[in-house]
RNA sequence: GCCGUUUUAGCUCAGAAGGUAGAGCAUUUCCAUGGUAAGGAAAAGGUCCCGGGUUCAAAUCCCGGAAACGGCUCCA
């Protein structure tokens, strides 16, 4: 019998027999591991536990409680489901399944009725009969041609055999007469799944394309423990309370009227003021780094649009045209740079003008999809914190890292951590998307990459994701229910340069092509301040809340002059105050002022009267402190001087 | 845009076998004048998302539309 030779994560290698499954590897390191394991994973595949293997490589134990554990765990529930549905509906048809971090989806198709969100529990139901049974999961190979003759009227089954076909062969789970495409790893039996939920009903392409049919898809989740189980439906319903649509509503921040149009928000006074503060923050730092801030039409002539060849590439996102009838056509700017190009372009630039960086806070308009509206993160109004810098060529090294690092410091000011870098490339599949011009896309591409190396940072790389002129760098964060979205983006543009004749007069004396960098630091005010409520929760650092003090006496009449004292010598240091004068009992008011997040609520009574001084109560604190007035006001004065910094 | 669900007071939600609706909170007024998370009472507040149809009668049934929500696709 030949050997196969295994090398385990501690470097150490060790030689089996030809045909020895993860399980027996497992219980040949220690009887516990060998219980514990639930399946194995080679070269980075995961493999049934009892699959006889035939080939060497890197091999892990996968145990239940790990993230790869999990997965088989939920694979596994997924398979569950698949028999479920297929027991309780007939003529079902099934596209992809899935397990990832969050859970596991199955697509389905059924050409009359689809499944709806009231038949969950009785699949539920049938899932418990099936692990009840604890059948059996085998896996079997077919050939391809009785694979096809398994699945006669799948046409979506019989797409994936294709793809899962090797050596003319497709592996297949039997669980008791129902058969499904192997995928991954599952457990031995269906009885080894006892904590499952199926969530919630959705539509989902055929293979994510959008010209393809829509599925039904199921999503659910699985775990080892009722308590993890618990665990995970508590943070999604967090996460839910975390969503700025919910926080934006209970703080007042913003809303949306649908009499006057979807995706396009108003700001109340609370929102307005995190967005102002925010607004002056930005404007000030970008000075300081030699941005000049300008301001710049909404409109413009829709010929603008052609030379800059949106009108070609992203019209689908931009709002139809005004007709003016004289043969005017007026159009709402979906980004800035065109007007960034007209200030370039204003007067004959010097090479020693460069790098110039032109920035403004731009609104602009895309028509975005009904579906694909969502609070303040996606919007058809916008105004994007904007900013383009024209360099030379042998500047866009430097350039870039610098507003890197720009960017960086600003994300310190506002204690954001949770981020990764994703190099966004063109798709080169699909080129007629972008601009056409090989050798630049090739070029840009490579130049961003090198800077990134250069400065040592992490990233991901991601094709199809560039904006149509040229490939970014984007920041991509996660919103509070777990959809990744860009926030910042450093984007390299060679194009519209050459497409607006953009020069400068060298020191040769010479008309060069200079380069664009597009740059959007902390993205849109929308989107930004959607983010911030999430990280925050909405109790925003003192420097952004809205209402930064409140101040209670303990009776109006008695204490009303004090609190307007303190109140005044407060907003003369333009710090947001207001005295609570409402005729309730104090811990009303507190109350109130607790539930409003406001950063410092200030109690003052005799004894504040008397000696000078605050009782102060910070937000989410149940101890108060008793201040001199001083003091009080040196503290918040410090504290808003602080940003968000959290060091 | 697509699939599914939803839309009732400022907010969160009940309810309505077809006979024009209710709670809590918020608001206003009155009483209570208080020391760190809800004092009491009363009042006011509704085109039951919009349009059309069926009906003696529609908020409820039917058709169409809009918006929101969960996803998919797309994106700052």
């Amino acid at each position: 019998m030949s050997q196969l030779s295994f090398e385990f994560p501690d470097n150490s290698v060790k030689q089996f027999d030809d045909g020895i499954t993860a399980e027996d590897i497992a219980k040949s390191i220690s009887i516990s591991l060998g219980k514990k394991a639930v399946a194995g994973k080679v070269d980075g595949k995961l493999v049934n536990n009892q699959e006889p293997l035939h080939k060497g490589g890197k091999i892990e134990i996968i145990t239940g409680d790990s993230q790869d554990g999990l997965s088989v765990l939920r694979e596994t529930a997924a398979q569950i489901l698949k028999m479920a549905i297929a027991n309780d509906f007939k003529n079902i048809q099934f596209g992809e399944s899935e397990a990832d971090e969050d859970g596991f989806f199955v697509d389905t198709d059924k050409p009359e009725t689809q499944i709806s969100v009231d038949q969950l529990s009785d699949l539920s139901k049938s899932m418990e009969k099936i692990i009840k049974q604890d059948l059996p999961i085998k896996v079997v190979e077919l050939s391809q041609a009785d694979a096809l003759k398994l699945v006669d009227g799948d046409a979506y089954q019989a797409e994936l055999i294709k793809e899962n076909t090797i050596d003319g062969k497709v592996k297949f789970y039997e669980i008791g007469d129902f058969k499904s495409i192997a995928e991954g790893a599952v457990l031995a039996s269906t009885g080894k799944v006892k904590i499952f939920k199926l969530l919630s009903v959705a539509g989902a392409y055929w293979q994510g394309k959008s010209s393809n049919p829509m599925l039904q898809r199921i999503y659910a989740t699985a775990f080892n423990k009722q308590k993890e189980l618990d665990a995970d439906l508590a943070k999604r319903k967090e996460a839910h309370e975390r969503d700025h649509r919910v926080i934006g509503n209970e703080l007042d921040l913003f809303f949306v009227d649908p009499k006057v149009g979807a995706g396009l928000p108003y700001w109340m006074p609370n929102g307005a003021t995190i967005r102002r503060t925010i607004e002056r923050y930005i404007v000030d730092k970008e000075v300081a780094h030699g941005y000049q801030h300008v301001y710049t039409p909404v409109l413009a002539n829709l010929d603008l649009y052609k030379q800059s060849g949106h009108w070609a590439h992203y019209r689908e996102d931009m709002f139809p045209p005004m007709d003016m009838g004289d043969g005017e056509m007026l159009e709402l700017r979906p980004m800035n740079c065109p007007s960034h190009i007209q200030i370039y372009n204003h007067h004959i630039r010097s090479y020693r003008e460069l790098p110039l960086r032109i920035a403004e806070l731009g609104m602009m308009h895309r028509y975005e999809k009904s579906g694909a509206l969502s609070g303040l993160q996606r919007v058809r109004e916008m105004t994007l914190n904007d900013g383009h810098t024209f360099v030379a060529l042998d500047q866009i090294q430097e350039e870039f890292q610098r507003i890197l690092k720009l960017m960086v410091e600003v994300y310190n000011d506002f204690d954001i951590k949770d981020y990764k870098f994703r190099l966004s490339y063109r798709d080169p599949e699909n080129t007629e998307k972008y601009f056409d011009d090989d050798e630049m896309w090739n070029k840009a591409q490579k130049m961003l990459k090198g800077a990134m190396d250069e400065l040592g940072l992490d990233y991901v790389e991601a094709e199809g994701e560039a904006a149509f002129y040229g490939p970014k760098l984007d920041v991509q964060t996660k919103t509070a229910l777990g959809n990744e979205e860009t926030l910042s983006t450093i984007q390299l543009d060679f194009m519209l340069p050459e497409r607006f004749d953009l020069h400068y007069v060298g020191e040769d004396g010479k008309q060069h092509r200079p380069v664009m960098i597009h740059r959007g630091l902390v993205s849109t005010m929308e989107r930004f301040v959607a983010y911030l409520t999430e990280i925050y929760k909405g109790a925003f650092p003192t420097w952004l809340a809205p209402h930064q003090v409140k101040i209670i006496p303990v009776s109006q009449d008695k204490h009303g002059d004090y609190a307007n004292k303190i109140n005044d010598q407060l907003r003369q240091l333009k710090i947001r105050s207001s005295v609570d004068t409402r005729a309730e009992k104090m811990g009303y008011l507190i109350r109130d002022a607790q539930t409003h997040k406001i950063p410092y609520t200030l109690v003052v009574g005799d004894e504040e009267v008397n000696g000078n001084s605050v009782s102060v109560r910070r937000y989410g604190e149940k101890n108060t402190e008793s201040e001199s007035l001083d003091g009080f006001v040196n503290e918040i004065q410090k504290d808003i001087a602080s940003y968000s910094r959290n060091e």
